[in-house]
DNA sequence: TTGAAAGTTTAGCATAGGCTAAGTTATATG
DNA sequence: CATATAACTTAGCCTATGCTAAACTTTCAA
């Protein structure tokens, strides 16, 4: 086995960036959620199972499924038949997912994509922006009038 | 219920972005294992199961699943306990995505994230760039000698 | 006040994508 | 050339995230 024992030392580098990703992944959906929920109860003084689902495209049992995954990771609080309701955690959450989001919408903007285009794809991009990525946006952004 | 029954006229274009994530999501797995194999190929002269899983972090049996996926797409070719080939279909898609990546990652450079950050993120990111702001990256790299 | 409509939940199914453990094949080398 | 080791495969498990269909609550309005 000469050729397929021979070391590949970026290995371990590489593999990192793949997990990260998986990471991301599994944080997405919380954020996302948490995010709709707090645009909900700002907009229309609650957020219920019906309008997320509308929102997000997927049917309501997908939504009630979820929200007992975000409810046992204690982001959310609610009672059988009743509005939504999120946790501080929840809310903290939230408020940093609106801020990344914001950052990489005006971004894009910036960076001369329409508006369609940025609120699309800013969408999948803001969850595998690191800090520093944020951070350079952010400075671009006060560079170029955002 | 007055207050749920209200609509929300952007709630199918809102949802729309949400439907392209997931979209994303599901094409980005295939796009990173022909993108790998490909590599491996131009590298080492092919592609084994083990130096996917491990350039990927994760087991040698997911890996395998994931190739019987890929050879039901018709993406990637392999006799059992041999190495791997790409399909005409698959080195297109390799081949897209590593312009892709190439081009997501030279950009954060640009934008002035380290090598580290530009190459971790790129991975997340190259899968939720749409062609506008690939080509929109694309004008700043030439702009900014890309 | 009661029934229909709207909203919510449950049940049951499917697929994707992880894992470990155990078995099978190929190959390098003593 | 026999065998140990490395590589690959299979089996079986788990969770996440989607779906539909059916059952159950709430609420509005006649």
């Amino acid at each position: 086995m000469a050729l397929a024992t021979k070391k590949i030392p970026s290995a371990k580098l590489r593999s990192a960036a793949f997990k990260r990703v998986r990471a991301d992944h599994s944080a997405e959906l919380a954020g996302d959620y948490v995010e709709m929920i707090a645009d909900l109860i700002d907009e229309r003084g609650e957020a219920r199972c019906t309008d997320i689902a509308m929102r997000l495209g997927v049917a309501n049992a997908t939504v009630v499924k979820t929200l007992k995954r975000l409810q046992t990771a204690e982001l959310i609080t609610q009672e059988p038949y009743r509005a939504i309701f999120l946790t501080v955690e929840g809310w903290k959450m939230a408020e940093d997912g609106r801020r990344k989001h914001a950052i990489v919408e005006k971004f894009l903007l910036a960076l001369g994509v329409s508006q369609e285009t940025a609120r699309i794809d800013s969408e999948g991009i803001e969850h595998h922006v690191s800090t520093e990525t944020l951070r350079a946006m952010g400075k671009f952004l006060a560079r170029n009038g955002g």
